[in-house]
DNA sequence: AACTATCCCGACTGGAATGGTCGAGATGAT
DNA sequence: ATCATCTCGACCATTCCAGTCGGGATAGTT
């Protein structure tokens, strides 16, 4: 059916430059430039996702000129849930219209949809990881795959 | 968790005004102007809605000063998923980025998450109808009754 | 036929979010 | 000392969303 983007473009690259981080860990930090060209992220912008995955405890740096980034934790452990939560739930997740004294006939029905809807889409998200993305990259890419639905 | 509005407010008004259809249903049209109020959406707006729904089929209207709209199938044979589909999917449901050759690592891996995330939320849209929400909402306002979580 | 309530349509607008850039500074490995 | 790197805040352009408006077409009612 393919509805729409489901999460924003800063979104998309945060959990790409995780991906990157988790599948060429090993070697010390990696340069957010590396990251930049190896996901086809704009530089710049990337510096901006970087910074607030830092903050976010998802990340840590070291400076200086053998610096770079490189996962907080190791990437069982995170999962693909929590940054978008992140990221989507930024600072808005309050403030509801304060007065809704005034309930409309179908309030109850609809609220119980956008639940039901809420709890699919975090179900698929918090049960993968970054492991599991890594994973599953190297069996599509290795030659005599079966097409299993995982 | 609670992640953010997955549709848009016209979307929700939308099937808000079908379900106030599908509820009201029995005495002939129902006037937009009641709709609006029955349901809280700004009334010029709510024209905008209508007329698209007509345009989509999902409502019938007769003019005149006795006029008005009526669902144009029954509420069992409606799914919210028809509706959210035509309203986000409206007219921008193509022009990929012609050349996509510069495949990153990763692709894969996230075309499936994508693709498992919308599967999941489709699969509930699809499998409610409008008579389910109302269905749904009466039994919310009756008395005595149980929690079920359906 | 006149009246009037209703639907019908296209153009328009204000504000917010998205996607992205820029310049300058702080830090630290070599 | 130097240079690559991270760090920070401000900035900007475009798009999208939510909603409005004025006028026109249509059809019941009297």
């Amino acid at each position: 059916m393919e509805t729409q983007e489901l999460v924003s473009k800063k979104c998309e690259y945060a959990l790409r430059a995780m991906f990157e981080l988790a599948a060429g860990s090993g070697d010390g930090p990696r340069k957010m430039q590396d990251i930049a060209s190896a996901q086809g992220i704009p530089p710049r912008f990337l510096e901006v996702i970087l910074v607030e995955l830092k903050h976010a405890g998802f990340v840590s740096s070291r400076r200086g000129s053998s610096g770079g980034y490189a996962l907080a934790r190791g990437p069982r452990d995170v999962t693909v849930g929590e940054v978008i939560g992140f990221f989507e739930g930024g600072q808005n997740r309050d403030a509801r219209p304060p007065a809704s004294k005034d309930d409309r006939i179908g309030d109850f029905a609809f609220s119980r949809l956008w639940d039901r809807a809420d709890a699919a889409i975090s179900r698929v998200y918090d049960q993968t990881t970054l492991e599991d993305l890594v994973e599953e990259e190297i069996a599509a890419r290795s030659p005599g795959r079966s097409n299993y639905v995982i």
